[in-house]
DNA sequence: CGTACGTTTGATCTTTCTCAATAATGGTGG
DNA sequence: CCACCATTATTGAGAAAGATCAAACGTACG
C-alpha cells in the first residue's frame, strides 16, 4: 500500500520544488499520478528519435542521457540526467522526438500517461509553472555545454563536467560532498564533451597528477573544490538553483 | 494610434501560430499587449548576465544574437534571433539572466511589461501553451547546437549554421529561396560555431571554391540546396516547424 | 579622404585526433 | 574459485585540423 509506489515520485515532486516551491496540496498530486514502474538495464532506450511517445518517462533511480548521431556516425551526449528528472517532458508538446535518451546504467523510470500530466497541469497551474522552469532550466545547462564544448580548452572542459554533476548531486542531495560515483565511460565522457576517449584517457590523468581530481575506479573525489571550479571555469549561475552556496 | 503600433506585434504572434494554431481571439489577444517601441543599434544589449529585467522584449525587426563570456574572455555565440522571437521570455520564469542578449543588426524591439504577459497567459491557456511550445524548440535548436559544435567539422559546421539560419528564415517568410543576407561578420560565425575567424574565413572560401555558396559582401546564395544541406548534414526536424517541406 | 573595422593571406605552432597495440577490469559459465 | 571473454583504460607514435601571430588589403562611413 505504501511502500515504493505511494513515495516512487517523492524525487520528482523535490525537483520541481527546488525551482518552484511548491504547496502541499500540489506536491501530494504529483504524488498521486498514476504511473508504471519499469525496471531497465543499462544501454536501454527510452525513447528514440522519430518517437511520438504517449507518455511521460521520470527517472527515479540511476541515471540516463539524452544523445544524437550525426550523419557519419559519431555520437554526442547533450545531457545527463539523474533521478528526479522528466525524461520526456518535451514529447507531450512536440510530436517527435528529436533526439535520443538512453539509460547510462541500471536504473528505476516512472511512466506517467501523458492526459494525466495534462489533467495535472490544468487542476494545478503551480505545477504546470514548476514544469516550465524546469524546461528552462534545462535549457540554460543546454546553453553552458554550447560554451564549454565550443570556447574551453579540453582540461577545463573536462572538469566542467565533473563540476556540474557534482554540484547537481549535491543539490539533490544525492552525493557526500566531494566524493561521488561517475557513471561514465571515458568513451561517454568524450562523447558528451566533443573529444575522443583518448584524449580523455590523457587529460584525466593529468588532472589527476595536478592533484584536482582523484579516482578509483568510477569514484571520484575532489580533493579541492575551489582549486577544480576554478579550473573549470565553473559558475553555478546558469544551474539557476535556489538554495545551496558551494 | 493605429499605423505601426497596433501591428507591431504580428509577426509575434505569427511566429507563434507556426507551432502551435492560435484561435483569432488568442492572436488579438497577442496583438492588444501593451508594449513600447524601441529602436537599437547594432550591438547595442538588450540585457546582460545578471540582470532581472521586469519586461520582455520582442523582436520586431532586424536580428540580435545571445551569448556567454568565457573567465578567459572568449565569446560563445548560442542563437541567432529573427523577428518575431521574445528575446528574454524565460526571464520572467528565471530569476537572473544567465547569458547576454545583443542586437547582431540596426533593429527595433517592443517591450512588454512581465505582468501583462502573465495575464495573457492566465486568460489564454493556448497562447502559454503555444509560448511554451516555442520555449521547447528553443531547446531543441540549443541542442543541435552541441551536436553541431561538438562533432562536425568545421566545412559541415559552418554550412550547417548557414542551412539552419535560410531555413528558419523562410519558415518566416523572410528570405527569398536560395539568397539572403547573412548579417554576421566572420567573427561572430567564428563565435557561433566555436572556430576563429580566420579560420572561417579560410572554411567560406573552401565552400565557395566548391560550388556550395556564393557570396557577395554580406548577401549568401546557395547555389544547390541539396548539396549544401548533405555536407551540412542538416536535417531539418529539429526545428519542429508545422509547414514546409525543403 | 582618412580611420576604424572587417577580410584575406602566409608561416608556424598546438591541440587534439587517429591508429594500433597492450594492459587492466568485470562479469560469466564451468 | 578459476579460466575466459568482452569491455574499458592506457600508452606511444605520427598525422591533421584548427589556432596563433602578424601583416596587408578592402570597404564603409563619418
Amino acid at each position: 500500500m505504501d511502500a515504493p509506489h505511494e513515495t516512487a515520485l517523492e524525487l520528482m515532486a523535490r525537483k520541481l520544488n527546488l525551482h518552484h516551491r511548491l504547496s502541499i496540496a500540489d506536491r501530494q498530486a504529483i504524488l498521486n499520478l498514476p504511473h508504471k514502474i519499469r525496471r531497465l538495464e543499462p544501454q536501454s532506450y527510452i525513447l528514440r528519435e522519430g518517437d511520438r511517445p504517449e507518455r511521460c518517462a521520470v527517472l527515479l533511480q540511476g541515471y540516463s542521457f539524452r544523445h544524437k548521431v550525426t550523419g557519419d556516425g559519431s555520437r554526442q551526449i547533450l545531457a545527463i540526467n539523474v533521478p528526479g528528472e522528466a525524461l520526456d517532458f518535451q514529447n507531450l508538446f512536440l510530436e517527435e522526438a528529436d533526439h535520443n535518451v538512453q539509460m547510462l546504467s541500471r536504473g528505476i523510470v516512472a511512466e506517467v500517461p501523458r492526459e494525466a500530466i495534462e489533467e495535472l497541469i490544468l487542476a494545478h497551474s503551480e505545477v504546470g509553472r514548476a514544469i516550465l522552469i524546469t524546461t528552462l532550466v534545462e535549457a540554460s545547462i543546454f546553453r553552458e555545454w554550447v560554451v564549454n564544448i565550443g570556447r574551453r580548452p579540453s582540461r577545463s572542459r573536462i572538469a566542467h563536467l565533473l563540476c556540474e554533476f557534482a554540484y547537481r548531486l549535491s543539490v539533490q542531495q544525492l552525493a557526500a560532498d566531494g566524493v561521488y560515483e561517475l557513471p561514465m565511460t571515458q568513451e561517454q565522457l568524450a562523447d558528451a564533451t566533443g573529444l575522443t576517449a583518448v584524449h580523455v584517457n590523457r587529460v584525466l590523468q593529468l588532472l589527476q597528477r595536478e592533484g584536482l581530481i582523484d579516482r578509483d575506479r568510477r569514484m571520484i573525489r575532489f580533493p579541492s573544490w575551489e582549486r577544480l571550479r576554478d579550473v573549470a571555469d565553473f559558475n553555478p549561475r546558469y544551474l539557476h538553483s535556489l538554495d545551496l552556496e558551494v
